[in-house]
DNA sequence: TTGACATATTCCTATATAGGAATGTATTGT
DNA sequence: ACAATACATTCCTATATAGGAATATGTCAA
């Protein structure tokens, strides 16, 4: 009767911006836990959390090195999103033509997209802060 | 101090998997909310609140047509995410062509991936019922 | 063994759902 | 005007965070 849970899945775990600035961080190689916290700008309890998320739908894989612990990225637990995603391409390529016609003056005025719009954020995905 | 509002981002917006349904429904035409319900059989103030989030973060638009409302899939708005899981492309290749070679049998067994792996689910995207 | 270093976990709290039930609102046909 | 149709919104509740602070756990060096 709530949200689902964060490790309920890719597209949860995702939705977290921190978390994705974590996946991108970590996607070129592995990195001790202390590197994330410096480099990201986050506090140490914050990161490990965010990483026991990411472990556990499989977005990252760990090892231990002496007293750290090195994270990487598990780009293929990434892929059920990008195939996903994928399966929309089509449409926003029709869709662009369709709004170049327009651009380019064929009558009618959109009289579409209903009553409140309300487009909300532009695309600030990724990083942010603490 | 809690999780992000769905309505922050598609990101968050496609979270939850009956959402991710109805983007599927509408992306071929538009549809009236009655056969959404019909079609995906979830109940018709679920539909409507959904339709809501979906809308105020712009991944459909919607038209009056009588007293009915006819939405449809703004696929322009998956974008950013195809684009994010896009830029792992690369490393789940690379990280395919590794894991054949162990395959092949290259000796040292993968004292990798940590403590408790714990991947959960697999591939379970999409629809879902309720 | 002890202390320092590197991470992980626990506790507490404000917040944002998602579902179910009930009700409100807009639009059309008669 | 009124009933019916098609949606939207409100109310209520159990649940799952995410952040901050404090503490616990694990590992290495001397």
């Amino acid at each position: 009767m709530a949200r689902a849970a964060t490790t309920s899945d890719a597209f949860n775990a995702v939705a977290e911006p921190r978390r994705r600035a974590i996946l991108n961080y970590l996607a070129m190689q592995e990195r001790p836990v202390g590197e994330i916290v410096d480099s990201l700008g986050l506090e140490q309890p914050s990161v490990s959390k965010h990483l026991r998320v990411l472990l556990e739908v499989g977005l990252v894989s760990v090892r231990r090195d002496g007293r750290r612990m090195l994270y990487r990225t598990n780009a293929e637990a990434i892929r059920p999103l990008h195939e996903w995603t994928e399966t929309f391409e089509r449409f926003w390529r029709h869709q662009l033509s369709r709004v170049k016609e327009r651009a380019e003056g064929k009558s009618n005025p959109p009289k579409d997209s209903g009553p409140n719009f309300i487009p909300r954020r532009k695309n600030d995905f990724d990083s942010n802060k603490n």
